[in-house]
DNA sequence: ATAAAGGCCACCC
DNA sequence: GGGTGGCCTTTAT
């Protein structure tokens, strides 16, 4: 059986810099602020990519609308990586949770450290929220796409109403 | 199978 | 403030 291909486009964002969308079977795949398609391939180790501006269009102009679809995903990982993305989405715009808050959540109270390297391999950011969790002392914590941008993700959020993602 | 490496945290200075 | 040990999952030997 072969693999689904990932349909992948590149769009400049004008507030965060580049951002990699991929796509597999009309969902949601990859979600990244990055330019460089090879982010994917830890979570997509043999699909083919397939670059396509086309298809891929659509639904990064619906990122920056009111009602963005959280719906679509298309997901890899692990049960436990599930577990925490999933309490991801759940964190509302504007407000944040620490990594132990997090772990606690998905009833896993211990697995404290589990769930920061778990959040860090979450595939769709933005849309499943991980700059919303920091450190339990307030720190900004670590992003993957480097705590700046993170900083600057949550501080857009401050605002009574914004353009950014829901 | 085992080891090493993580977007952590509570605790100790 | 800065170390350090424990915790748990995933990935690489």
């Amino acid at each position: 059986m072969t693999k689904s291909s990932i349909y992948y486009g590149i769009f400049n964002s004008d507030d965060y810099g580049p951002i990699l969308l991929g796509l597999c079977e009309e969902k949601i795949a990859f979600l990244g602020l990055t330019d460089a398609p090879r982010e994917m391939r830890s979570h997509y180790k043999t699909n083919p990519f397939i670059h396509n501006i086309e298809k891929t269009r659509p639904f990064f102009e619906a990122l920056f609308k009111e009602k963005p679809l959280k719906t679509d995903f298309f997901f890899t990982g692990t049960k436990f990586q599930h577990d925490v993305w999933k309490a991801l989405e759940g964190i509302p715009r504007g407000e944040t949770r620490s990594y132990s808050d997090v772990a606690r959540a998905i009833g896993r109270p211990r697995a404290v450290r589990a769930v920061g390297t778990a959040i860090g391999h979450n595939p769709i950011s933005l849309l499943i929220p991980c700059h919303r969790v920091l450190y339990s002392n307030g720190a900004i914590g670590n992003y993957r796409w480097g705590s700046a941008l993170k900083k600057k993700l949550l501080d857009y959020e401050k605002r009574p109403i914004s353009t950014v993602v829901q």
